[in-house]
DNA sequence: TAATTAACTTACTTTATGTAAGCAAGTATA
DNA sequence: TATACTTGCTTACATAAAGTAAGTTAATTA
């Protein structure tokens, strides 16, 4: 009796709800930055950042660009299908601004 | 160095982040369920979704009903602060309908 | 009477995340 | 020239979160 549940949305929970996910989605909005930009503004750990880099990467959302300057330039940066995450964090944005105020419990 | 990120979402993603809470909003969405119904159609453990219900009732986006028939029966539902997150998710299954099936690694 | 259900809780295991140190390659500083 | 520092990681270990399974209470059905 499981799995009622739309499949598709899982699968995009399953993406954007891994802790820090959409935090360096979101930041990744703003344009390309490197590793340590990403790690600073956000206070993820590096461990899971690189972890979570790649996830992305797999998944199509992000790019790693290297730039053979030396020393080394390495940058992150959205993917078109990344991209397409902006109306979704600008929803939860929007709520972070209006709804979550809110204190009334009545139903 | 750290926290350049804005509060608010931040506080936002703080909720919708934790594992199981997207699914358990999105399920009440449809209607108030019992405890059972949302453990069976979203596959959460027990223990996890009882602590979940209860940092939800503190967050002022569930509300927890009971109904003194015998046996009793217990319902959660969202309050207005909890329905208001439906655009926020509405975008994400939007995204999870189109965006996600994109395979293109361009720019 | 025995088995079952709802709504949990408790104890224990596994997985995820955090912390800190290390590394390679290059840069700047004394 | 030696020392320290930076970036982009990885590795090893510690702690926190989640999964699993069994137990609890109260009532219900077979």
């Amino acid at each position: 009796m499981d799995q009622l549940i739309c499949p598709r949305f899982e699968k995009a929970i399953s993406i954007m709800n891994k802790r820090w996910t959409t935090l360096i989605i979101y930041q990744l909005l703003e344009g390309s930055q490197r590793f340590c930009e990403i790690e600073s503004s956000i206070g993820v750990s590096g461990r899971v950042l690189s972890e979570r880099l790649k996830d992305l990467e797999k998944e199509g959302i992000v790019i790693r660009s290297v730039y053979d300057e030396t020393p080394v330039r390495i940058e992150y940066s959205l993917t078109n299908k990344g991209e397409s995450l902006k109306p979704a964090l600008d929803q939860i944005q929007k709520w972070a601004e209006t709804g979550l105020k809110q204190v009334s419990n009545s139903p």
